[in-house]
This record gives structure tokens, C-alpha cells and sequence, in this order.
RNA sequence: GGGGGCGUGGUGAAGUCUGGAGUUCACGCCGGCCUGUCAAGCCGGAGGUCGCGGGUUCAAAUCCCGUCGCUCCCGCCA
């Protein structure tokens, strides 16, 4: 980290004798020095790590973003008073002067970049005193995450913490180098834009001008960016944040960044290369390896029959098979059942797991929740037989053909699910991913999933579309005659079995987006009323345009090997959407809401006196 | 909206199943000693409404009910 800094001040540095005045603080940075640097007098500044004194000599470790670099203070080298030198505490801050010295074999430290050399104290003064923390900087104790948050400040000086924050600017930084280097130009658009219904809730914003209205956060610059290009801007990227306001999880918060692109003229392999080029830049700045290129393919229909997910982790195997065949004759009624009306019937081996029999229920459940109607398990015993409750069901034939199509050997566990295909890759992806995803990121495996299909079909029946509803499909005509089968030009970047970001080639012509929405069960009137505006644009000269949109969250944690992305978010927000730190969401005086013409319900307010607020 | 986990001096954990004195461990904090440590060491000390409310009981950190907070998952996330 420091190693690729260059030396601040390096002027400044070569100064002779740097005095302490009131408003020179440093003329270097701790974790800038090294071995070579010896002799130099030096002034620097920063935080008191730690403090080991020994009565007599005592050593600090000075800490700044850049690191850390121990300083030796004599209590008989006037370097400060003894009230000054005994009172001390970590966190001051503290500025000092001193001469760089070479610790020698003996005293060097191989844990810190700083470690064969320290800082001969001439000069302390204390800039800052500090109580005692709410918790300690150190990563001895694992500290509870709320508490982290409320005292977000204190919890970004910790060096992982400072280590993230460096990390997700230089993911930036690469992405910016890329892109200018294509001459793309970095438009920024509204952040208080029109809702729309489609895709997640938006977070609204009350308009005082014309009350009764709001804006909405925008889910993404999508149709902003369309217009760019409808404008003439060729390429065009933005770090944009963007905002839906739906449930938290490990990788979800209300509001994240995107990086979001869009070219002219451009079909999908461009927009293809460019995500490649970008994500071989960021993984080569922060983890200093060279991805192979091009990254592996899979089509949406074989990530889902290989995996069970669109978003497969491919460094692993454990792939889901279908057993169709092998019981297509079956006496077994549960899958015989589902083979007569059109199911189907997978399974994954998932090796030797050694699961006792509350482990294997266990697995059940957690199927059952995922929304199978059962799971069949079998483990394979030492003489080949298959122990399952099941077993009884099934004849030696179909073990045999089981056996083979799992390529399964003694000790293995074989999960199996019979549903409609949906349930099952649901069902038999995430079981795979329980009993096979490797811990944490240290390897990488970046996948591109295309050919996603148009429109998926809603619990109530109706279609609606995968990505959006501005993205083309391969062939307009078929998908008008077949809209369920219908395969769009969409795409995904998928990295660890994380979605990283989506995109697609646009409708570029009035006719099929018209198209579109008619199978969306979006009346011509709706979507005139709705998004005619765009429809208009449209019709003056539209270039063929696609693009993409890199979740920069998601990514920069992934490489920071972090499970949740609010690690590399300097202030995140809990699951609950609050900040402990801040108090948002806050209520807000009556004044304020009378301005804008809002009045909060009855019922809320009720709930208000309960909880004492 | 639903399910799981967690909540104990400043921090982290054990104690909770099987009720019996706020008990223990590590770190931190305060004071003292100590001239080469580096997660310094040694000695001493302070510090807790066991998240909150209610119930059962002679007795509750422990059992029951409710509630709040954090977290993971399902739903949701074009």
C-alpha cells in the first residue's frame, strides 16, 4: 500500500532541520520511510497507536493512513516535558521532529514496512488530546457492528478499514484511467428524477414547489444515459449513486454506486471488451494479478442447467445434472409425478460431507424453505448401496444410472429435487452453494452470462421483463410470436458467483420499444402517459447504443475478500436503514412537513406514543 | 411480512440447556515499578440495572410472554 505512494512534500522533505512552529506539522508521512532514509531529520505527524513506556526509554508507534513508524523518545533528550512525555495517551495527536535511524538486526520489526528503521525523537508537542476509545483500534476483539457505526470516525482509523477506503478509490481511479483513455466522457444526471413503477420500490422525495408531488432517487441513470447518447455523447460513464428501496442484505444497502456506462454504435462484444478491460485493471491495481482474457461464457440457459443460477460461482464444480431420464420409467410416485406434468428432476453431488442425520434434515428444511416441496437425500455406502429414506423406492437400475450420472463413489452425499425447472434451479443452485462455495475471495472467477431471456413470467401470470424494458431482444418478430422464449441481448458480469453488475444493447427504434411494452401489458396509453417523453426521443435519429453498469460495492469487496459490502462503504447504513451515527432517518418538525404539504398518518403517529418516542 | 442467531463492567467472550451471592477469562482504562520494546513486562486498583418491560418462583443473567436493537436467510431487489 504504501510502497506504491509516492513521498509527499518531497520539497518540503530535503529542508534542513525542520523546526516545530506553530504551523508545520509534518514535512513527511510514517509509512512513507525506509531503510535509506537514515540521517534525514524529519518531522512528522499522526496518531499514537500504542505506547510501550520503559521508565526510562520509551517507544510510540505513530500512525497516519500510511502506516506506521516507531519513534524513540529518551525522557533525557528534552524532548518534551515529563508531564507532556507521561500523559501521553493513544490517539493524541501528535506532531515530532527526530532523526531517522537504522534499528539494526536485532531491533528490526519484519511485520511493519517501517520496520528496520525508527524515528529518534528531538521534538513532541501534542496537537490533540483523546479519551479513552468506546472501543479498541486493534483487531483483538471483533467489535459489535452498531457500536462500529455509531462511531464510524474511529472505525475508519483502523488500518483494514483505511486499507478498504484506499482500495475502493483506486477501483475508481482504474476505472476513470480506462475509460478516459477511450475518450469516454463523464456526464453526471439528475439524482431527483421521475418515479417509475417498474423494478424496486423508489425512495421518494416530497416536492415543496408543487406539493402533492414527488421526485424519486433514481434505481439507476439508465434512461438519462439513452438520452446521451439520443444527445450525440458517444461514450459516456459516470460513478452514479443510485438508490432502491428494498429490504438489506449482505450485499444490498438503499443506496450504492454504480459505475455506469453507455457507448454509440456499440453492440454487445464492445460493450463486452470494455468490461473486461475495466475489470482486468481494477483486479491488476488492487490485487496486482493479471486476469486472463477473455473471461469464460455461459449463456443464460446453461448457467441455469450447469448451476442453478444465473450468477454461478465457477470456481467450483459440484454441478447440477438432470436425472430426467434415469427416472423417466420410475415407480417412485413424487418423481414420477412430476415428470407427468412436465417437471423435471436434478440433482448435485456434493461430495464427502460426513452430515449426521440432524445435518441432513437440516438440509431438508432449508430446502423446503427455498420453496421445494422436499429434498431427496442419499449417501453412497462403503459396498455402493444407496442409504436414503427413499432407497426403497427406487429399483437397482435407476441406482446404477444414478450412481453413474452423479459419478458417485462412496461417502458422497447426492442431493436430489423434483419441481418445475424454476423451483429446482433455485433449490439445487443454493444447496450447492451451501455445500460447496469456497470460503472466502482469495481465488478469482469472473464469468459473462448472455442471451438472458426478455420477460419472466410473475407469480400472477403476467410477463415482465428480466432486465428491463428497454432492452432489445435478438429477434423482434419471435419474440412478439413466443414472448416467453424470447432472448434478449443482455448481459451480466458475474465474479464469485456475485452479480456485479448488468447490461444490455438498447432499443434503438420507436416500433419495437412500442413492441416491447405491448407484451409487458403496458396499454398504449399507459405508455404514452408514462414514458412517451422518451418514446419521443427516440424518434429524432437514434445511434444503436448499449452499456453496462459495474456495482462498485460488490466489487471492491469481493477483492477485498470482505463478506458484506458495508465494510467498503464509508458510512452504510444498518438493515434497518438507520445510521447509528448520525440518527437518520429522523422525524422532522411539524413546520417543515406543513411546508411541503405532507401530514404523517394517524395510525403513525399513534405508534409514536407507544414506543415513548 | 416470515424464519434463525446474538444482546453479560469500556470492548470481546464464558456462564443460560440443568434457577441458588454479579462469578470467571482476555483486552482496554487508572495508579506504581521498569532504558530496546514492538499485541512490551511486573504489581495494584476501579468499573456491571446481565438490552428493556411483564410473568413464574422462596429465589431469575438463567424458565415463560412481550418488546427493542444488531445480524444472517426467505419473500422482495426491472
Amino acid at each position: 500500500m504504501a510502497g506504491n505512494m509516492p513521498p509527499l512534500h518531497t520539497s518540503v522533505r530535503t529542508r534542513r532541520s525542520p523546526l516545530m512552529s506553530a504551523e508545520l506539522y509534518r514535512t513527511t508521512r510514517p509509512g512513507l520511510l525506509r531503510l535509506g532514509d537514515e540521517g534525514q531529520t524529519v518531522q512528522v505527524a499522526g496518531w499514537v497507536h500504542n505506547r510501550r513506556d520503559h521508565g526510562g526509554i520509551a517507544f510510540l508507534d505513530l500512525r497516519d493512513a500510511t502506516g506506521l513508524l516507531q519513534v524513540v523518545v529518551d525522557p533525557e533528550a528534552g524532548v518534551a516535558s515529563a508531564d507532556v512525555l507521561s500523559g501521553l495517551r493513544r490517539e493524541y495527536v501528535i506532531s515530532v521532529v527526530g532523526v531517522i535511524a537504522a534499528r539494526g538486526a536485532d531491533h528490526a520489526n519484519t511485520e511493519l514496512g517501517t520496520g528496520e528503521i525508527e524515528l529518534v525523537a528531538t521534538e513532541l508537542r501534542v496537537l490533540s488530546a483523546a479519551e479513552a476509545l468506546p472501543f479498541q483500534l486493534d483487531d483483538r476483539v471483533e467489535v459489535d457492528e452498531s457500536l462500529r457505526l455509531q462511531y464510524r470516525y474511529l472505525d475508519l482509523r483502523r488500518p483494514a478499514m483505511a486499507a478498504n477506503l484506499q482500495a475502493r478509490s483506486k477501483a475508481i481511479r482504474a476505472m476513470r484511467r480506462v475509460l478516459d483513455d477511450q475518450d469516454f466522457l463523464e456526464v453526471e444526471t439528475p439524482t431527483l428524477v421521475a418515479s417509475t413503477p417498474e423494478g424496486a420500490r423508489d425512495v421518494l422525495v416530497p416536492s415543496r414547489l408543487r406539493q402533492g408531488h414527488f421526485y424519486a432517487l433514481p434505481q439507476s441513470p439508465q434512461l438519462f444515459k439513452q438520452l446521451l447518447m439520443i444527445s450525440g455523447v458517444d461514450r459516456y460513464y459516470q460513478v452514479a449513486r443510485c438508490y432502491r428501496d428494498e429490504d438489506f442484505r449482505a450485499d444490498r444497502q438503499i443506496e450504492f454506486t454504480q459505475l455506469d456506462l453507455e457507448g454509440a454504435f456499440w453492440g454487445q462484444e464492445d460493450v463486452l471488451q470494455t468490461l473486461e478491460e475495466i475489470a482486468v485493471a481494477v483486479v491488476s491495481d488492487l490485487r496486482g494479478i493479471e486476469l486472463a482474457r477473455p473471461f469464460p461464457r455461459l449463456t443464460w440457459q446453461e448457467a441455469m442447467d450447469r448451476y442453478g443460477t444465473d450468477k454461478p460461482d465457477i470456481r467450483f464444480g459440484m454441478e447440477v445434472q438432470d436425472l430426467s431420464a434415469v427416472f423417466a420409467e420410475t415407480e417412485f410416485k413424487a418423481f414420477a409425478g412430476v415428470l407427468g406434468r412436465g417437471g423435471t428432476v436434478r440433482g448435485i453431488n456434493a461430495g464427502e460431507q460426513g452430515l449426521a442425520r440432524a445435518g441432513l434434515d437440516g438440509l431438508v428444511d432449508r430446502a423446503l424453505s427455498l420453496g421445494a416441496k422436499g429434498l431427496v437425500w442419499m449417501v453412497v455406502e462403503d459396498d455402493g448401496a444407496l442409504r436414503s429414506p427413499v432407497a426403497k423406492f427406487l429399483n437397482d437400475a435407476e441406482k446404477a444410472a444414478l450412481i453413474g450420472e452423479l459419478d458417485a463413489s462412496p461417502g458422497d452425499l447426492l442431493l436430489i429435487v423434483a419441481d418445475e425447472f424454476k423451483v429446482v434451479s433455485k433449490v439445487l443452485g443454493a444447496l450447492r452453494l451451501d455445500m460447496g462455495q469456497p470460503e472466502g475471495h482469495e481465488e478469482l472467477a469472473f464469468l459473462m452470462v448472455t442471451d438472458f431471456p426478455v420477460f419472466e413470467v410473475a407469480d400472477d401470470g403476467a410477463l415482465v421483463a428480466m432486465h428491463h424494458p428497454f432492452t432489445a431482444p435478438e429477434d423482434i418478430d419471435e419474440m412478439v410470436a413466443n414472448p416467453q422464449a424470447a432472448v434478449s441481448r443482455a448481459y451480466d458480469v458475474v465474479l464469485n458467483g456475485s452479480e456485479l453488475g448488468s447490461g444490455s444493447v438498447r432499443i434503438h427504434d420507436p416500433d419495437t420499444q412500442a413492441k416491447v411494452f405491448a407484451a409487458l401489458g403496458i396499454s398504449e396509453e399507459d405508455a404514452t402517459r408514462r414514458f412517451g417523453w422518451f418514446m419521443d426521443a427516440l424518434r429524432y435519429g437514434t445511434p444503436p447504443h448499449a452499456g453496462f453498469a459495474y456495482g462498485i460495492d460488490r466489487m471492491v469487496s469481493i477483492l477485498q475478500g470482505l463478506p458484506n459490502i458495508r465494510e467498503v462503504i464509508p458510512f452504510p447504513k444498518t438493515q434497518t436503514g438507520s445510521d447509528p451515527l448520525t440518527g437518520s432517518p429522523s422525524r422532522v418538525e411539524d413546520a417543515q412537513l406543513a411546508e411541503i404539504g405532507i401530514a404523517v398518518a394517524p395510525e403513525v403517529v399513534a405508534s409514536w406514543a407507544e414506543d415513548g418516542e
